[in-house]
Formats: structure tokens, sequence, C-alpha cells
DNA sequence: GTTTAAATTGACAAGATGTCAAATTCTGGG
DNA sequence: CCCAGAATTTGACATCTTGTCAATTTAAAC
């Protein structure tokens, strides 16, 4: 999915033989663009196995030849979403160079790759609510950045650049910060405007990682009056 | 909800003419209470009208007389469920005193009572994807909270206790953390320590809003080696 | 061109939903 | 105590969606 949004599945499509694409290969591609089609405009919900494949003029059973079910080829959309965003997001996992500029780049390109496939995000979302083996998916596409957001907390404490708290927790709650801020501003159309959302998110990040000055419950100076 | 989990609904049971409780009344309060007990141990996506009938031992059109469908009954469990968290949150909201230590009463507060009815919180985001209308609901639940915090922001901001961000994306995102931190810790068994969880969310947020001094981009403090 | 494997189809069984008219059970007035 | 009317409950039905299968059509290799 590093192409730009609906149509043309190159990724999905095997080399063949001789020169020439196989008809299983465009068919399944034909299949998921259509899925893309309807997920961009209309919620994961009203998405049925019939609805899809009368968008692709094939007959239903062909589905099941590509995919078990909706939430297998929700899966594949999964995986090209996650290249994508750990591809942009990398800069602050890696690590080298000022850690505030870095965590900036990464979270605009995090803004940025949701801006663009906002309704995918939001229907793997939905698609997770429904079934429980591509719930098991979508946790684990969380649980891999809850890793790596915790190491590089942990990393960057050993260096007093952070303060020393538990990292993991932390790790949890701003990622679910990041998924389900951009699941509402971008998971459907009209999208809000990208920039507020983005600024409001590295606001968040950075003061609560790199935020030196911890204000003590009650300190004098905050009390209202 | 405001009693202690699974059973016994009477918030639901009107009062009779007679010192009597209609059968109605009690058949609907079983039906809730079955519904409650389903979404203790299952994912919502388990719940069907007829294995939710089979627990109360009426037959499944009976469901029909009370309720429009399942997001109909999970409604009325998300109603009880906000009077409970705006009962709790309300310390922050209303701000007497120091904001800092109202903040984290409110969020110790929120953190107690989504320990409580984790599974039920998990149960109605997983409705929303769903169903349309219910999702509006769930929506509209959010929205509250969001103009809350939004106005509790912008309050603070004219004392100068908070910098003067825009803050409905703050909000929002503030929100959007505590509302799926929540259901990730709490909403399935076994639930997760809450005491991280509260301190993660403190943090978060008194970092936000509260943390006075803000690193600059690039500041050579924090640059590594 | 024929053969063999891949691709596609239509028909089917199972499970869930929401509706309805009919049957049963309550309730209050006589 | 009994009965009429209302409230409650039931079973059967039509519809939709899903996933499977055997049969048929189409494409590729020899």
């Amino acid at each position: 999915m590093s192409n730009s949004g609906q149509f043309s599945f190159r990724k999905h499509v095997a080399p063949q033989p001789s020169g020439n694409i196989g008809k299983a290969e465009r068919t399944r591609a034909a299949i998921l663009n259509a899925a893309l089609g309807i997920i961009w405009s209309h919620p994961f919900r009203d998405m049925t196995v019939g609805s899809l494949m009368a968008e692709t003029g094939f007959s239903r059973s062909v589905f099941y030849q590509y995919f078990d079910d909706l939430h297998d080829l929700m899966k594949t959309l999964l995986e090209d979403l996650q290249v994508d965003i750990f591809d942009v997001t990398g800069a602050w996992f890696e690590g080298v160079g000022d850690p505030i500029v870095l965590l900036d780049e990464s979270l605009s390109g995090l803004v940025t790759v949701c801006y663009k496939f906002g309704p995918i995000l939001r229907a793997v979302d939905d698609a997770a609510a429904t079934d429980e083996r591509f719930e098991k998916d979508w946790r684990r596409f969380l649980g891999k950045f809850d890793d790596a957001v915790t190491s590089r907390i942990e990393a960057d404490q050993q260096q007093d650049l952070i303060p020393g708290f538990d990292a993991r927790p932390i790790a949890i709650a701003l990622n679910r910060l990041d998924a389900y801020t951009l699941i509402n501003a971008f998971g459907q159309r009209p999208r809000k405007n990208p920039k507020p959302v983005n600024e409001a998110l590295s606001r968040i990040w950075i003061a609560s990682l790199y935020g030196s000055e911890w204000p003590e419950k009650g300190s004098s100076n905050l009390v209202r009056k």
C-alpha cells in the first residue's frame, strides 16, 4: 500500500513464469481493490461478501477461493499498513540524534500515513471487534508498537533523557492515544485537518516523556485564586 | 450500575401502583442481568439474542418485547455507565482547588470505575462497530467528555495555569487515551493491575496540561552523546 | 489440439434476525 | 369467585448471510 490509495495491488501480484500475469492474481487483486473501494466510503459493517463481490462482477463463491473470510482479507490490508507505518515512524525508534526532533518526525510521519489510510485503520479496528482471530492480529500489531516504544523509552531513561518511571504502561497508553486519536480524526470522511492533530500528539508525547519539570501535587503556585 | 456488579437492576424497575413489581419489569431486568452475565465472560460478538434469552429461560421472541435489538440493550448499559463515570470524575471538571490534585482525583476515580465495569466498556465499544445508531450514541458519550475537558482546559488557560494551546484537539486526544487504555487494561479478564495504569494516565495528563517547562526542539541538552 | 490443472459457478445447509398472529397468563370490577 | 380485557409469552415464518461442494468452464502446457 505504499502506492497512493485505492487501486492497483502490485504487491500482491506474484510474478508469472511467462511475462504474463495469472488470472488468479488478477482476480485476487480485483477483490482487494473492491474492498478498498467499499472501505473508503462505507463502514466495515456494511461490507458483506455479497456486496463486495458484486463490485467485482464475479460470483460470491469466488471470494472463498482467495480468502477464508472477510477478516482474512482485512489481515492482508493490515499487513500492508503495518509496513508503511513502521517505515515512517522508524526515526525515533532507531534514535540517532536529538530525541525530541526524532520523535516529532516520527509522529508527523505517522499522522501523514494515517491521514492517507485512515479509513483502512478504522475498518481494521471495527473488524477486530467481530472476529476472534483477527482481533488477535490487531492486538499483535499494537503490541509490536508497545514493545518498540517501551524499548525506546527505557534506552533514553538509561541516558537520563527521560525520568525513570515504569516505561511499559506509559508506552501502552501513548500508543492507544495515537491509534484512536488518528482513527477518530481520519477514520471517515470528511477527515479532520491533520495539523492540529499532529500538534496535539506531539505536545502530549513530548511533555510526557521529555518534559523535564514535574509539578508536585499541591504545589502552591498552581492553586487557583 | 452504582451497585457492585452483575446483578439486580433496581434502576430499571419502575415502582408499581401496588407494592408489587410488574412481571414485565422483572422480565426486563432478568434480560439485562443475563446480558451482564454474558458480557462479563464473553466478548460482545458472542452474544446473540438466542444465547442471551437461553440464559433467562424465556423464549427468544420475548426479547423483542423489551428491546429493539441488542444495540438498544447496550444503550441502556451505556447510559448507566455514563452516570457512574461523570459522578466520579466531577472533581476536576468543577475545579475548585488545586487543579493537579483534582485532576489526579478524577483520574483515579475513573480508573476505579472502569476497573469495575471494564468488560461493559469494552462491549460498548465493540457494539459500536456493528451498528450505526449505537455508534452515534458512543460518539455522543465520548463527545460529552471532549466538551467538558475542553472547557476545563480553556478555563485554566485563562488563569495561566495551562499554556495557551488549542484546547480541543488535546482534549480529544487525552480522552481517547483514557478510553482505550482503560478498555485495554480492564476490558477483559484477567484485568491488569490498576495502579500502574492510574500512574501512567496521571503522568500523561499532568505533564501535558500542567507540566510547566517545555523543551524546545533541538534543545542541546537533550542531544545524545 | 488434447490433456490436465486452475478458476468459476449455482445450489445447498446452517445459523441469526425481526415479525406476527395465536395462545396463555395476569388483573381488576362485578 | 368469576370473567373480560389487557399484558405477556410463544412458535412459526420469511429473510439474510455465511461457508461448502460437486459440477462446469476456462486457461496453460505439451
